[in-house]
DNA sequence: CCACGATGTGTGCGATGTCAACATTAAAGG
DNA sequence: CCTTTAATGTTGACATCGCACACATCGTGG
């Protein structure tokens, strides 16, 4: 733990880079700023990411974590009311880090069919969708139905998080952008 | 038309950088690349777009009116088959011009709310998002219910389509991967 | 015919991602 | 306790990038 040796650059260079994200989106981001900001030298951080992307890649992983942590909470209540409140969990999470949530897809590897700890990351959520759509329709976990309504399920909530994020709904009142609860009883009923 | 003027060296920036954006995505769009690939001078682009984010925003524009035409080759249908056209035209669209989709939302700036000829654009293909509605509830297109579910059928249209293009669901056999006919059903009556 | 606006060129600057060589330190082994 | 070594941080350099500036070239209207 000296000055010359960080004690824990990874880390630091994680959390500055969030917030960097959070304030100027994955563009803005440069390797180089980041290091000034934490204090160390514009090379020092390749000794622990080998490339840009590679940190992107890492902050990405973190993100699909905390977002697979939402869902748990909501494991125990009854089929509906654990879609709605994934549904809650989903559109809130990418309200609460719109910047980490672009960058988790907004990138050209596709996350979920990678093999490093992104990809496992990205798995484990879309498996945490899949247990959850499984509970609500009664089936087992291993139904050959259940990947595809997961699907049906998480685009509505991808494309919606994103709608939301990206302000494209903005010009609508408050009460009038489509909320949780609009989209569970989507899935359930369709639009009556 | 000389040696020297290029003639329409606007469009023709336009073409190559959709093709670089196709290929490479806009991450890896370099404008001085561009221009020598059209065989001008590294700085002749900025006479026709002030900045590298105008070109790109020129060509979202262009993206937003395409997807919009599509749209129109739907107006005439009844009610579910126009609904069900539309999400085959959005999500045929978004795979058959991914890098330009992504260029399209994958943006800082919300197309929607901006006052360009990007953002007429994008206005002009919600609009159609919402006479489509109108017509399959039998509303009139100033019905106060319409921006809302035109909303969720946007939402449920973009997450499926950036699912798709971004591979996410690759894993899943090709009959299990959500179908546009599968989308339009889920709108009308939920899962069952 | 010629001045002028539109369009393309050349040069240059600051910032960026990344590589290679070097310095410093903590930890391990005798 | 001392030495060795791998991990970690630094320095210098390079190619590329977006962009600003001054300049060149062209078609066109007065």
């Amino acid at each position: 733990m000296n000055a010359y040796h960080h004690g824990d650059l990874r880390a630091a260079l994680l959390d500055r880079a969030r917030r960097a994200v959070e304030a100027d989106g994955d563009r803005g981001l440069s390797l180089r700023a980041l290091a000034t900001a934490v204090g160390v030298s514009p090379n020092a951080p390749y000794r622990h990411f080998p490339t840009k992307e590679s940190l992107l890649a890492a902050l990405s992983a973190l993100g699909f974590a905390e977002l697979t942590a939402r869902f748990a909470a909501y494991e125990g209540a009854a089929g509906y009311e654990r879609l709605a409140g994934c549904f809650d969990a989903y559109l809130g999470y990418a309200r609460d880090n719109p910047g980490l949530y672009r960058l988790m897809f907004g990138r050209d590897l596709d996350p979920l069919s990678c093999e490093d700890a992104l990809g496992d990351a990205a798995r484990a959520c879309f498996t945490a969708l899949m247990a959850m759509v499984a509970h609500l329709r009664k089936l087992d976990i291993a139904d050959p139905a259940i990947p595809k309504t997961a699907a049906l399920v998480w685009s509505l909530s991808h494309g919606a998080a994103l709608l939301d994020i990206d302000r494209a709904t903005a010009f609508l009142a408050e009460d009038q952008r489509p909320s949780a609860g609009d989209l569970a009883k989507l899935i359930v009923g369709g639009l009556d």
